[in-house]
DNA sequence: CATGAATGAGCATTCATTCAT
DNA sequence: AATGAATGAATGCTCATTCAT
């Protein structure tokens, strides 16, 4: 579709703010269209339906999210401090867009099965980022060699999300950034081969 | 409501079979009645209204769950194999109820925020036993006691939620209960003393 | 149907405050049931159904008004005094039973055509009352004789029953009793032979 | 809403016809909105809900009743003959359209109370028509000046209405409009100055 | 491209009535 | 006679999507 027409962004930022601020259940696309300031059938020539759009949302923001974490993560640091940029930098973009954070840890995992898997193959690239960064540390001798791959990028991306999640339930009414630390050293001390 | 009488488990039961067979959102209250052999009107002889089957769901299934967990992890174990147990013991009830795996980590999701405040409440009384365990290996010097207590708990369902999610997703295809060592190595080795 | 037994009172004087209390459609029977202090099933020993009771409450309540009516007007009174009293005492006992007020003029109304069929049925036996007493007053020569009687009847029974669905609607705000003399007035005036 | 739009009229004549046909409780959206050649949704377009249509009803078509009225009692007649208009133009309309009198004598009765404080309200302004005839009538020496005329304009409304609602019952199988010299004359020698 | 009026499928819940005890 | 748990039919309303303009 046309990705890059302004109305494409227009309705995508309209559905970003409506559902955060009204919840899942009441996102109707009538009241998205008219936060965007189209009317309801223009969604349409934009969008295939309603899920499309959250998916569209999802990649969109997502993409960025992912893009970001990639780059700040590209420069020549230890595997160790990757891992704290991606944590940080992670904490850090949610809590700059609080409409985000609702939208990606609450609403959207209201959604249908369906949709989330669609929402999972986006975060099929997040989690090979992590997967990159443990290889180094593999490599570094500074992770054991014996560890699950497939399994350890799980559960790095289950903490950063728990993390986030629980701020977001908690109404963003502490310092997430803060808790960047305590989740890297949980993160390399679980995974040193220092360790034992 | 009539939580011991016999119709009330067998609705709670047929809810868990139809909601995983069908999906959240394609469980007609009628399917559920259907399938617990009672008329519609019957299950609004137990139930509020449809979300409260959800919660009472919920609550019944986990307080056994959590329940087993605190019997199986008041032994005279240490702090590390308490862990283990408790890893152990989560994967194992999900991993042997392949209906309620789906319900809770998929399709309960899908229910609106207000129910997700319900279930976190229900949850409130499993991280307090994860975080019993944390004190004790504090207290065995076996974790670090400067250690973020509130965060870690956090951390460590972060960690066992996401990977039942994911054998979920990927339709349970391999063992689960394998990687409960792998998840609590991570956690010991990313909680201990000794490192760093 | 058992219709001097003691719980068949007791059903319909239940049936008469919840109605007013509560309206003709939040009046279920198993609120009447309850009030009455008798099982929801006992209900259908002693009426056929819902309906039944209605029909009975009011073939019950408005037998004694019109009895007592018709008591009050058989003395060796003139029809003019006679019409006086019937006012009188139609406004004088429908102040006497707020409840009965309320379910008479308002809410019994809102019962279905066949009901209402069967309710004007049982006002047949007042509209004789009210016949008879135009009778009277046109042999003594009181009101015309070219009076026709049948929609004389209908019109004075009109004017007292709007005269007491407004005092009802008004909350019964002021007195409704202070009225039978006007009303009277207009009626006696209205029929009589001097006019012309 | 949109009370201009064709659809508008259309579904309240559909309305008129269905529930004077099937009845108030027999009468189902969608079978208004059969008759009205829409579809159902289309009815929640022009209305706010289902008593928003009895409502708009009544107040268009009494509307509609009432300007009749007022328009035929202000030339240039005493009040005697404007009451006999009133009468003989009260009756006639209903006469003209056995639907409406139907739906405006029994069905619109059995909406919830509720509702017919707001039927009671488009009233007001009848009563007024009303009310200004008698007060002619009082200027003009005609009738007495101590009458309560609060009452007084119940009174005749309740007469005409009593003998529409009978007329109605009796499925209309007599003529109306020719009981209106009665009524009228009632009317008028009740009130009268001469009287007495 | 854009509009927005019109569509119509879909479903939780109530409550009069029954009947086994 | 009395109970009250169980029944199941019946319906107003929402909202994603379409399509004539």
């Amino acid at each position: 579709m046309n990705k890059n027409k302004p109305k494409y962004k227009q309705i995508i930022d309209a559905a970003v703010v409506v559902i955060a601020e009204n919840g899942y259940h009441s996102s109707q696309v009538s009241k998205i269209a008219k936060k965007a300031g189209v009317a309801d059938g223009t969604i349409y020539l934009y969008f295939k339906n309603k899920e499309d759009i959250l998916v569209s949302l999802f990649q969109d923001k997502m993409g960025q999210f992912i893009e970001k974490i990639e780059h700040e993560t590209t420069s020549g640091q230890s595997a160790e401090e990757k891992l704290l940029t991606l944590v940080e930098t992670h904490f850090e973009q949610l809590a700059a867009d609080h409409h985000l954070a609702i939208v990606t840890q609450l609403e959207l995992r209201q959604s249908n099965k369906e949709l989330r898997y669609k929402i999972n193959n986006v975060l099929k690239k997040y989690l090979a980022v992590i997967d990159n960064i443990v290889d180094e540390g593999i490599q570094e001798k500074l992770f054991r060699n014996n560890l699950n791959r497939r399994l350890v990028r799980q559960l790095i991306f289950g903490m950063m999300d728990e993390a986030v999640t629980n701020w977001v339930m908690k109404e963003q009414k502490y310092n997430l950034e803060e808790q960047a630390q305590d989740v890297h050293s949980l993160i390399v001390y679980g995974l040193a081969e220092s360790s034992k």
